[in-house]
DNA sequence: TATTGTTATACTCTATAACTATA
DNA sequence: TATAGTTATAGAGTATAACAATA
């Protein structure tokens, strides 16, 4: 008889905590008029500057086609800029404008004001520990990435 | 000068790490018929039975309304049913019915087969870990949970 | 032919608010 | 008046697929 305690299941508790702190930073971005997507856009382009479109929607984990909509919304607002790329013809480029980067610049100290509050009582070692986890997490549904759901088990 | 590291900032390691879980996991439960929230509303319903419809939201981390016509759908498919709360009037309690108990017992060798392949290679020990790290931060969140966001601090 | 990106469609979820019925 | 739930509407994101341009 297999079972399932949500307070124990991984999904459930990383849904929760996810939800919890993505709807709490959405209400704070939303003061400076941008969505939680479009700032993780930005934040995105702040780590490396100039991203294609794909690479752009791995980073960001966002479908190509949202993210293509979700370009053209900052584009609109003057935070990001398309550039045809030099190399091949095909691609787009995306970087931010000046008021991108400023506006980037104005959220960060928010970004990290929020992420002290989930961690607060953390130690250092805690929350290095945490954050090691959840990439070792990543990597390991990398196999499951765009690949077949995973085979029901045959039944004896 | 505040900077931002994407590979060590931890609302985006979350966010990452959970897309990554919730669209394989999300591929695999529609071969049953129903969509992720669904199953979220069966599993939260497996874990307590006969939930009314304000708590249900709480333990799925559903909004009201969004789960006002989710329920509507999974009643529409034959796996829940509401019920006239008994004690108060106004109150809705939203239980599986024997369709729903069956698809959701069917759902759930498939969840814990996700959550093994998440944590392959986690000790015991980590896997507890990183469950009670997340369960903490969730709490961490409760009071910004409803509430203002922070406060910009004051420049100086 | 395959790849990169855009666009269209239908569906789902969110956010807000108006509304009904109870309390 | 306040609370529990439903419904309406508009805005965003997802999933698919068709499409254009380039390789």
């Amino acid at each position: 008889m297999t079972d399932l305690d949500l307070g124990e299941y991984l999904p459930y508790l990383l849904n929760r905590a996810g939800t919890r702190i993505a709807t709490a930073f959405a209400a704070a971005v939303r003061e400076h008029g941008v969505t939680l997507p479009m700032w993780r856009v930005l934040a995105a382009l702040h780590q490396r500057e100039d991203q294609r479109l794909g690479e752009l929607a791995e980073s960001t984990s966002i479908e190509v086609s949202t993210l293509s909509r979700l370009v053209g919304s900052l584009q609109d607002r003057g935070l990001v800029e398309r550039r045809r790329s030099s190399g091949d013809g095909r691609s787009v480029t995306v970087g931010r404008t000046t008021a991108g980067r400023a506006l980037t610049a104005r959220i960060i100290p928010l970004a990290r004001r929020y992420e002290d509050v989930a961690l607060a009582g953390f130690s250092a070692a805690e929350a290095d520990a945490l954050k090691g986890m959840l990439r070792r997490l990543y990597t390991n549904m990398a196999a499951l990435h765009d690949a077949e759901p995973v085979q029901e088990r045959e039944q004896v």
